[in-house]
RNA sequence: GGCCCGUUGGUCAAGAGGUUAAGACACCGCCCUUUCACGGCGGAAUCAUGGGUUCGAUUCCCGUACGGGUCACCA
């Protein structure tokens, strides 16, 4: 190829610009504050939205807005062949649900905002081939004629004379063809794709520094890797350089998968005759399986999906909360000295994120949710919990919003104080902790370890001075009234200094009352709850109890 | 196979050349409590392995094992 402008200007005959002019004129540097970053989550439509994927959007997303910086979601869908119809959207109403808002980037199927697009890459063609002419007029870049045929026969030549295999160095058939054979193979259409023309060799090195990892050394590339593939698309290594140049893009982060081909994108970047930017690989979140880790996969795990969550009912904030405390173990503690605090107010930093993969900790997550859930109000347990339900269970969501007023006070029961209770793990667990206050729900779903005849004697004896309106003290008093008659003792201090000598002690009694109104052995406060169900249906249900207990 | 990354209790992990090797989840026990929770206290449980370097290595270096990644016109 002894004249690369004329190669050049074969090949792309309709590209004028510059990479240079292009960066000025159209894609100039963003006007933010030192130590701001913009940050980009780069994810293919395929249908599917990965735990990972979001936990990665999230690293993004945190890094760009705690810097005071810019994030950007990226569409990466040069690849045909795995694109989903709907795939953007899936993504885009994915990331949402959990409440990563990006600054720039799609919006929709087909709606993008900011001033650096268009954000998807099929939209983008004409600036991967200015960088790309730009290759090939200096020298850098050749096109390649070679069929998936011959390629798979220099394979196999290659193993067969144990040398590395690949298209490289003598091998790359097309690197030096005369610019006569190019032309001929041109005009008789054959397809081609765009190599770049490496000037890497065996054995030599290149060195990077990893946000997470700190310096890496690696092998340098010396593959003619391919830029363009035969549609004029290209592949990701070329992508990445020029979207993350044009976009701005000063701090990639991207799974750890990528480093392998790290030496690939700093060469590229560095012919190009670009500044690459820093680069953050973080782990993929692992599974257990057979006392050995292995990634979470999309076919065996149903947690990978993210859609698992969102049907489960966690709140948007426990996942988000849980991928913290596996991104910044520092998260925790942060947490606890910042209870009222939003997670967003949360400093993440990528340097304190850990090398090496977590496995997925479903308890941690619960435990995580059970917290979060405790946290919120009574009124935002109900817009949580019936949005939750109309999406998921509908009749019982028609339940939940039947009587607004009543279902907050039953969500405000033992809620709001200093210790609040964590009963609720995900929204699905709102069904059967509030079922009984739904004479629709209500059930007998225990039984108590007490004789019948004793249970008989509790019921009849409170009956009669049962009374839903009064306070606590009162509601109690006459609970531990009603013990000396009974054999019970009054006073849980005198019953355990001398058991022998009671049936039992108030809370027994209690136990009986709450087994009759609520059809289970452990519910919050009692008083509450019956305060709430009213007189009728205490009487009701005490009555109901007492002739399941004669029958 | 080549190259790269990783390895502290069951899990997430802090940590630094000398520490009784934090903390959280889960588990167990006790206390508090009208129940259940919540909370408090306590318990069991960890530096993959072999060599160096060093007065001293879990920490630094080399090897080994194990796990992971990558070697495409996939991202």
């Amino acid at each position: 190829m002894t004249d690369p402008i004329r190669l050049a200007q074969l090949l792309f005959p309709n590209v004028t610009q510059t990479p240079g002019q292009l960066m000025e004129q159209s894609f100039p540097p963003r006007p933010l504050k030192e130590g701001a970053q913009v940050t980009r989550f780069a994810p293919s439509p395929t249908g599917f939205l990965h735990i990972g994927g979001v936990f990665s959007a999230m690293v993004s997303e945190r890094v760009a807005h705690t810097t005071g910086g810019v994030a950007i979601l990226r569409i990466e869908d040069t690849d045909k062949k795995r694109e989903v119809e709907g795939g953007v959207s899936l993504i885009v109403q994915g990331l949402r649900d959990f409440g990563i808002v990006f600054d720039e980037g799609a919006q929709g199927e087909h709606e993008e905002i900011g001033a650096y697009g268009p954000y998807t890459q099929s939209r983008r063609a004409e600036y991967y081939h200015v960088f790309c002419k730009d290759l090939v007029e200096k020298g850098l870049a050749y096109p390649c004629f070679c069929t998936a045929d011959e390629l798979d026969e220099l394979r196999k030549k290659q193993e067969s004379e144990n040398v590395t295999p690949g298209y490289w160095g003598e091998y790359a058939l097309w690197r030096d063809k005369p610019i006569e054979e190019v032309e001929a193979a041109l005009a008789a259409g054959k397809p081609y794709v765009m190599r770049l023309r490496s000037p890497g060799k065996p054995g030599g090195r290149v060195k990077f520094k990893d946000a997470i990892r700190g310096e890496i050394e690696m092998e340098e590339n010396y593959v003619d890797v391919v830029l363009l593939k035969s549609d004029g698309i290209p592949t990701y290594h070329f992508a990445h350089v020029v979207d993350d140049t044009l976009m701005r893009v000063t701090q990639v982060v991207r799974g750890d998968e990528w480093i392998a081909s790290a030496p690939i994108h700093l060469q590229l970047f560095w012919l190009c005759g670009l500044k690459a930017p820093k680069y953050a690989h973080i782990s993929p979140i692992m599974k257990e399986e057979d006392g050995s880790k292995r990634k979470l996969s999309k076919r065996k795990d149903p947690e990978a999906a993210v859609s698992y969550f969102t049907e489960e009912g966690y709140p948007a904030d426990a996942v988000m909360e849980y991928l913290l405390t596996i991104g910044n173990s520092n998260f925790e503690d942060w947490r606890r000295q910042n209870k009222d605090a939003r997670y967003t107010e949360f400093p993440f930093k990528l340097n304190k994120m850990s090398a090496s993969g977590a496995l997925f900790d479903l308890n941690k997550l619960q435990s995580v949710s059970a917290e979060v859930i405790s946290r919120l109000t009574a009124e935002e347990v109900y817009a949580q919990a019936t949005a939750w339900a109309g999406r998921f269970d509908p009749d019982f969501c028609a339940l939940l919003t039947r009587d607004p007023a009543f279902t907050k006070r039953l969500f405000a029961i033992d809620r709001g104080g200093k210790k609040p209770r964590k009963d609720i793990v995900r929204w699905q667990d709102v069904k059967a902790y509030a079922a009984y206050f739904f004479d629709e729900l209500f059930a007998m779903e225990e039984q108590l370890d007490m004789e019948c005849e004793v249970q008989k004697q509790v019921i009849e004896a409170y009956l009669p001075v049962m009374d839903c309106g009064d306070d606590k003290d009162t509601w109690f008093g006459k609970m531990k009234e009603l013990c000396p008659a009974l054999g019970f003792s009054p006073d849980v201090k005198a019953y355990k200094a001398n058991p022998e000598q009671f049936k039992g002690h108030v809370g027994d009694v209690s136990a009986v009352v709450r087994m009759a109104i609520t059809g289970r052995k452990n519910t919050p406060d009692l008083h509450a709850i019956m305060a709430l169900l009213g007189q009728d249906t205490c009487r009701r249900r005490l009555q109901a109890y007492l002739a399941g207990l004669n029958g």
